[in-house]
DNA sequence: CTGAAAGCGCTTACAG
DNA sequence: CTGAAAGCGCTTACAG
């Protein structure tokens, strides 16, 4: 099927003639410092040795041509990108998630480097060829170091980042995941979210509560190691945990929307549990204000605990108690172990940290009565 | 000063010799189909006239040898990365600036593009020469096409881009700005903000509402186009504005917090409005809580109108009415203009679009009393 | 249909 | 201290 192409009006071809946009190049800067490109190049990147002379004549014409390196000429010649680490994240939601991306884009980028975020929108990130791509493409760039939230992050894609790593990039993994490291020897900051909610349900415990239910956003139903560490907490108390209060979600983050049918759905519930553990603060302050309209009193007639310290708990019609995730901490621990990486040259051993969350107790539990 | 490096280790030595990590290159595969880099080139690319084996057996011997042409090689050879656009914005938010970040990205994807986005975290907006590096760093990637959020880019960053435009590549802003288009001739689409404020200015002057407060986020204080265009919806129905309910804010997007901050200083006013538009749902809802929880009844004792339509608005304590912004329209416009330039060739004038924002009623306003 | 060769803009041994 | 030259991995006229 051949495609006719239109010919290209005649002042498009005129003004590419005129303006072949020739940027200035290091050829350029040499010819006009009267050097060679190696000389131009030396006194530019500091590198080898150039009399102090010609440095500064070489410098200052740069600067007045307006000359600047191409990254990706320097990228092909030199093999990785110094100045640039790459964000590799499956979601960018409206809560944890992209305030931890902010916080650590805004340190890398105070400390100059450029920080690309590669991110899938919001959704499919369930699909494994797609989260392949996305590291392939961040990859493809040969950013000095890539930082990884692997939450949700398939096995295979640590395959990709092990070569990256052997070619001598740094990575730095980091997750709220059920506080399993990822299958990669890296640096790694997880957040040991399980043993939070084990946290909520010891803080609700010792209030008195016996029956209390369990909502995590994100995930078909409560399971894995975040239920058994809950599951766990309550056997302490000789409390159980009944399955009509693992509350079911459909696994995408829609969290307020997600709360208020959470909210619906506890209204209609036949023995209704004394306190509930709702895995997101938004989503929290939703089911909360759902119950309020429906006249149930928080925290009266139900406790609630949050989950992550969002912006909303302090500031939500009943505010809302919450075990704390270390966003601030996380951002920390990275940028310290890339510093010590990339400026301390560390090479040992990959370092492995757990952090926990806090209960930050506002209004929305009460003793049982 | 001299830095005394440490020797490397002898097994660090000994790796780097092993495995020189040879990542498989066009020569590698045109060597084992024995044919020319040329050829190889062709058959892969789908370039030049190839005869259909050697066609296959170059395809195959690059799929079984695991070969990936290097985005940067092709770069810097052929000029711009077709399957990649950025995205630049100033701010990654927990409301609309993400959410719109969000559909562009995941519809981006989708059509296979690799989408990343230069961003920066959350502080520093207004800093110019960061703003600068930002686009530098976009533009060095020699991305096809460049979309762009223009909230809160200063005029100098429009220069940059220019170039890019100059050197053929395309840019397409996007903005919930005052109305005003970028100054580049590029395509744009603009959220045409004052109007919305004036639309729910002249919802609560029907509602019967003459006494309005104003609370406009991430400005110091409503100002502009925006304050204007209130201003003169207000004038038809002969009331003034205030400026004592003209509400300040620090410049930053804090939401939540701000809201309530809000509430705070209305609950202090001598003299109160009927009625309050505040600039985002999230601090919209955060205001109202504060104020529920401090006894005034919204919307009986006070009409409350939000902005964006983000998550929480169905579902605060109180179902905010609010103008909603467009974020939906704004992608697939975006969509479509890039569409029509890379796919159909569209090499025409630059397309200016203006979207308006509507009223969704739920339950934050009523009639004056 | 195929290939030798130049070139993209830089860096970096290596030899003065 | 300086420069000629090779090389990074590809693409693309151009000449068979």
């Amino acid at each position: 099927m051949g495609i006719i192409q239109t010919p290209k009006p005649v002042w498009e071809i005129f003004e590419t003639m005129i303006s072949p946009r020739k940027t200035v190049t290091l050829a350029d800067v040499a010819r006009a410092a009267n050097v060679s490109k190696t000389t131009a190049s030396h006194a530019l990147s500091g590198k080898g040795y150039v009399s102090s002379a010609t440095r500064e004549s070489v410098l200052r014409l740069a600067d007045e041509m307006g000359f600047s390196v191409d990254p990706i000429a320097r990228l092909l010649s030199n093999g990785r990108c110094e100045n640039t680490v790459g964000l590799y994240t499956l979601d960018l939601d409206l809560s944890q998630r992209t305030r931890q991306l902010q916080l650590i884009q805004a340190q890398l980028n105070d400390m100059g480097y450029s920080v690309p975020i590669y991110a899938y929108g919001y959704r499919g990130r369930d699909d494994l060829s797609v989260q392949m791509e996305l590291v392939s493409g961040l990859i493809a760039q040969r950013p000095a170091a890539i930082v990884c939230n692997m939450s949700g992050v398939r096995k295979e894609v640590f395959e990709p980042l092990r070569r990256f790593q052997a070619d001598g990039g740094i990575v730095i993994c980091y997750g709220y995941g059920y506080g399993e490291f990822a299958p990669i020897e890296c640096d790694q900051i997880i957040y040991a979210e399980p043993e939070s909610f084990a946290c909520a349900a010891r803080y609700l415990l010792e209030l008195g509560h016996r029956e209390i239910g369990l909502f995590s956003v994100g995930h078909r139903k409560p399971q894995g190691a975040m239920l058994e560490s809950v599951r766990d907490a309550m056997r302490e108390f000789g409390a159980p945990l009944r399955d009509e209060w693992l509350f079911e979600n459909d696994g995408l983050l829609r969290y307020e929307e997600d709360g208020h049918r959470l909210a619906n759905h506890f209204l209609t519930l036949e023995k209704r549990p004394s306190a509930v553990i709702v895995a997101n603060d938004y989503c929290a302050a939703a089911f909360v204000a759902t119950l309020t309209r429906a006249g149930v009193r928080v925290p009266q007639e139900l406790s609630v605990v949050g989950h992550d310290n969002d912006a909303i708990a302090p500031y939500a019609v009943v505010p809302l108690t919450t075990v704390s995730a270390p966003v601030e901490e996380i951002a920390e621990k990275v940028i310290e172990m890339l510093q010590s990486r990339v400026l301390r040259n560390y090479s040992g051993a990959p370092r492995k940290i757990l952090l926990r969350g806090e209960i930050i107790q506002r209004q929305s539990c009460a003793p049982k009565n």
